[in-house]
DNA sequence: TCATTTGATGAAGGATTCTTCAGGTTTGGA
DNA sequence: TCCAAACCTGAAGAATCCTTCATCAAATGA
């Protein structure tokens, strides 16, 4: 395994002023379109600097070195689909399972959907930056939503273990990345979504008919 | 989207002495040993050749460049599982379809676990190097395969169309490739083959249940 | 045996990249 | 108005990295 964590990945400094507020958003927008544009490969703390419109010195006033620029864009997307997949899970409870399971994975789809190039642009880092700790950190996060909803469901005989969770949203997370990829249309979205709470919903289904 | 395919990616020279053919094979070895140990951030030809016990000449000898060595593990590994895969689609056709996606699934699993150290390894690349284009022309493959297959299904009224088959794949895919990085017991990976068959199965019960 | 082909070497050129820092500009409040 | 804190700049040092090529070693087969 590749050293992680040895890196200070704190930020520098917190913006004060109104100014340095919209050149940090400014930095953390450029990440993006560059990796976009260039790829991981070729993505420069200079190039990201200049797309943004300021130095590489500013750059590095707010990030102690490239991996916690990136590392940062990565945890905030994370984090906020984290954030609505849990608040889909909280407004599901108590209801039946098929209705659980399309409320979350619509939430799911939709969150993905609503910033589709960060989505797209951090699977190229994804893999270095500790992007799989943090990955499995924050999956864990909706794990442990999901799992705690299910246990409402009147339906729902015997909750699924960690496990099946598990695998059911890693599933669906493998789904949504391979259409991201493929520069999906609003119809295949459509579809898709559809598709994916049918995959979940019947996984489920059966994984909840008897015990394990 | 970076520049793809404006690189030479063909091998500069074939082995013809057996000789050089155990030199390429620990070139290709040492690239996993490397990107498993470094990551790919440090991977560098010279640390590959150092690792392959050859001098980084030597290398260059027979890839015009680093990302064509890494495309070509890449490529190696995709068709490996692909073949596979189509192998088991073959030899499943006329079965009842539980079986036919039993038999799919399990060769799937089997065929990444056998080489798991590559697996996880490619991970880290397969954004790069014009990964995602490889991916979909060899993820393709088993679509078409599978399709296939399922024409042939004595208990299926609807095929499922080209759409649910590549949502079903990219699941299967995503589960696993969470598994692999995981690090897996090999009860877990028992475990998860078994669910993996589970989640294919019923969704697709599902998804040629009625006409879509 | 020996000439030809194949394979291997690794120092060095050329190009990028990350990161720093000394010095300048802007902002906000006293 | 004026000063201290916040912010910005970008040239340059230090470290890698990719790739080539002139040269040497091994194998082949006639």
């Amino acid at each position: 395994m590749p050293d992680e964590g040895l890196i200070a990945f704190e930020p520098r400094k917190t913006p004060v002023q109104a100014r340095s507020t919209v050149t940090v958003e400014a930095i953390s927008e450029a990440t993006i379109q560059v990796l976009l544009s260039q790829g991981a490969e070729r993505l420069t703390t200079t190039r990201v600097a200049e797309r943004a419109g300021v130095s590489v010195g500013t750059l590095y006033q707010y990030y102690p070195n490239k991996r916690s620029l990136l590392f940062a864009v990565l945890e905030r997307h994370m984090n906020d689909v984290a954030t609505k997949v849990e608040a889909a899970c909280e407004s599901a409870c108590h209801k039946p399972l098929a209705e659980m399971i399309r409320e979350m994975v619509e939430a799911f789809v939709d969150a993905k959907m609503e910033r589709a190039d960060i989505s797209v642009a951090l699977y190229r880092v994804a893999g270095d930056v500790g992007g799989t700790a943090l990955v499995r950190r924050v999956a864990q996060r909706s794990r442990k939503a999901v799992g705690e909803m299910l246990q409402t469901a009147p339906d729902v005989k015997y909750p699924p273990d960690k496990f099946i969770v598990d695998l059911m949203l890693s599933a669906m997370a493998g789904a949504m990345r391979s259409l991201l990829e493929a520069g999906p249309s609003p119809a295949t979205v459509r579809k898709s979504r559809e598709q994916l709470v049918l995959l979940c919903g019947s996984y489920l289904a059966a994984a909840t008919a008897k015990r394990v």
